[in-house]
RNA sequence: GCCGGAGUGUUGGAAUCGGUAGACAAGAUCGCCUCAAAAGCGAUUGCCCUAACGGGCGUGUGGGUUCGAGUCCCACCUCCGGCACCA
């Protein structure tokens, strides 16, 4: 592996930083989880951006989120691979010593610097000026500090930031504290809140105070500004591979960079033979792809040959979804207008920044080019968990690895399904166990015997028991219709067990055809979704009518599910000491009246001064005792 | 370090609005069926005391609010996830 200086394309994401992150607010039906990581990954955070002069020549700019504490600067650091520092030390004993140190900076990973947890650097032999006071710090540079954030130089409060205050004490730097800190205080750098000290004209002001007079102050001096900066960085989108959307850009000797004309878009893959990436594109050695004629000047120039990443292809995929057979356009605005925003998007919480910020992104870019009919994508998404094995993602490599097809085979794909279901709630991580599974399909085998079954059919007048169990199939139809529409697919499983069982105990006292038939016919519209195979099976071998798969989903019959006597609970001072049934519709008076009348809770009345009841019928009647 | 989420039986989990904690499964034990086994069917299964009736305790810990708390409030502990020299 060799890490190489690129010239490549990107995607200024970061104009879109501040949008990205206020239309968070707009996404109501996302979760909190998704939100809160993309405002992690965006990173906003507010300070001020100034100027410091370096002694005898040159001068860089500095971000710091912690104005009020700029009295405290005692050194500066720049990134080794700022752009001042060849010019910092050129020609001046610390030079060779600065090189070294840069060579080795650019050689180790993100990973292998932070790795090494000490913070490193090394003294430019200059200093810089503190433009509150004039106070002369050495400037340093060290791999802490990222080229790639602000502006690649910090102003340095060991005292204030703990960042600081290792590199400082590691190099026997001053360290001076501007935050009073509290009495009992026995940390190193204090980040806190408290009185401005050793600051002039900042002293005795809380830390926002300070922070705002600061600004303030590099404002009017001209020296700086109120500033706001952002983690997300430009969206690096060249790939050196073949799988990917060519960037449509021409190099023209005389013209330069051209963009591809909008009628020659799009820009197909040659046929390849070889796919392996050698370090460059693999449309790099296509030459009928490469050479072509400049749009412009119509003289030979040289097609751009990395390939898009396919993060944008997925970008907008749900905009082109929408008008698929479109010939001549992505896609139709007005097509777009009709079906967008996608009312439901489903995807592994792995997306969270990425695609999901992408996607938003494109979204927005096309809003404002006035193709993309709304800001953000995705009304409502819901995010689903992993199923893992021994406390880990299943990996081809760790060898934890459940084969689907294994478990087609062995238990069925109605049983895999329905297991999948069950298991627990679809928003988080699961654990395959091998004997959940059994027990889903031993439930999908009592269903296939119970239809099966040759049963006695009696012709005797419709009764209490046959009132029950289609109380029990509404009931079951009730919980599963509401617990589907919230996502809750794993609390949906039992009332379809609990109404088997109730088919099976009916079948055992002279069962009426007809209620069977409703019952068993309402427990496979239920199963069709989660276990489709088993139930359109027993539905044609019953000989029930049409389809299963057209059939609507049913309706719950609110007088049929409606509960005639629910058990009531006792309570005496809280605690539960009997339980009675009584009619659902039981009034407070006759609630309290029975429950006084419990023998079971007299033991505990008796003796005893009723204070208070407090009935809650038809569930609950708490007798309060002296 | 910052941010987010979660702690409930032996296990996965349920309890939707502050009102029966442990639905439904899994596992285990016992029984029926069988020559036997598997499958199937039935029973039991939070912990402790009790011969039993019954009682006490119990949702990470400690407090609080309430007639009543797994659920609300405060403090703490633990675990999981995301970001992380981001100035």
């Amino acid at each position: 592996m060799v890490r190489r200086n690129l010239s490549q394309w990107f995607f200024r994401i970061t104009d879109y930083a501040e949008r990205l992150l206020a239309d968070i607010e707009m996404l109501e039906h996302w979760p909190e989880r998704v939100k809160t990581m993309q405002r992690n990954w965006i990173g906003r955070s507010e300070g001020a951006q100034f100027t410091i002069q370096v002694e005898g020549g040159g001068r860089f700019e500095v971000f710091t989120t912690r104005p009020d504490t700029i009295f405290g600067m005692t050194f500066c650091v720049l990134a080794p691979e700022h752009p001042l520092v060849d010019e910092l030390v050129a020609g001046r004993p610390e030079e060779a010593e600065v090189r070294a140190y840069q060579e080795k900076a650019s050689h180790a990973s993100e990973l292998e610097r932070l790795a090494e947890g000490e913070k490193t650097g090394v003294f430019t032999g200059r200093y810089a000026i503190n433009p509150v006071n004039g106070k002369r710090v050495p400037i340093y540079i060290a791999d802490y500090v990222l080229m790639g954030y602000g502006t690649g130089a910090i102003m340095a409060v060991p005292a204030e930031d703990q960042r600081d205050w290792d590199f400082a004490t590691r190099y026997g730097l001053e360290i001076i504290r501007t935050v009073q800190p509290p009495d009992d205080w026995d940390g190193e750098a204090y980040s806190g809140d408290g009185p401005t000290i050793n600051s002039d004209f900042l002293n005795g002001l809380s830390r926002e105070e300070a922070k705002e007079k600061a600004i303030q102050w590099l404002e009017e001096n001209g020296v700086g500004k109120r500033s706001v900066n952002y983690r997300l960085r430009d969206w690096l989108i060249s790939r050196q591979r073949y799988w990917g959307a060519p960037i449509p850009i021409i190099d023209c000797p005389s013209c330069g960079l051209v963009p591809v004309p909008y009628e020659q878009l799009p820009v197909l893959l040659p046929e390849v033979t070889d796919w392996l990436p050698k370090g460059k594109s693999p449309l790099a050695a296509v030459d009928t792809f490469v050479e072509t004629t400049c749009p412009e000047c119509g003289g030979p120039a040289k097609r751009e040959t990395d390939t898009m990443d396919t993060f944008v292809d997925s970008s907008w995929y749900f905009l082109r979804f929408c008008d698929p057979r479109n010939d001549d356009a992505p896609f139709d605005p007005e097509k777009a207008r009709y079906w967008m925003p996608v009312d439901q998007y489903i995807g592994g919480i792995e997306h969270a920044v990425l695609h999901l910020l992408y996607a938003r992104f494109i979204t927005k870019v096309l809003y404002d080019m006035g193709l993309a009919p709304v800001e953000e994508p995705f009304a409502r998404l819901f995010t689903q968990g992993m199923i893992t094995l021994g406390g880990a993602k299943m990996s081809k490599s760790k060898g934890n690895v459940v084969d689907p097809v294994d478990m087609y085979e062995s238990h069925g794909a109605d049983a895999l399904r329905l297991y999948h279901l069950f298991m627990g709630p679809p928003t988080e991580d699961a654990v395959w166990t091998n004997s959940g599974i059994d027990g889903t399909r031993r439930f999908l085998e009592r269903v296939w015997r119970l239809a099966a079954r040759d049963i006695e059919y009696s012709d005797r007048p419709e009764d209490e028991r046959d009132r029950e169990l289609l109380g029990v199939a509404h009931r079951s139809l009730r919980k599963v219709t509401e617990d589907i529409e919230r996502f809750q697919f794993n609390t949906a499983v039992p009332p379809l067990m609990v109404l088997a069982n109730a088919l099976s105990d009916y079948t055992n006292g002279e069962p009426r055809k007809e209620t069977f038939d409703a019952a068993l016919r309402l427990l496979l519209l239920m199963l069709a979704p989660m276990s489709p195979h088993i139930a359109h099976e027993i539905w044609e071998r019953r000989g029930f009518e049409g389809m299963l798969a057209e059939q609507p989903w049913p309706d719950w019959d609110p007088d049929l599910a409606r509960e005639e006597t629910v058990t009531m609970v006792v309570q005496v001072n809280g605690k539960v000491r009997d339980r009675i049934d009584v009619p659902a519709d039981i009034t407070p008076e006759e609630a309290e009246r029975l429950a006084l009348a419990s023998e079971k809770a007299r033991a505990f009345i008796d003796g005893h001064e009723v204070r208070k009841m407090v009935a809650r019928p038809p569930r609950l009647v708490n007798i309060v005792v002296g």
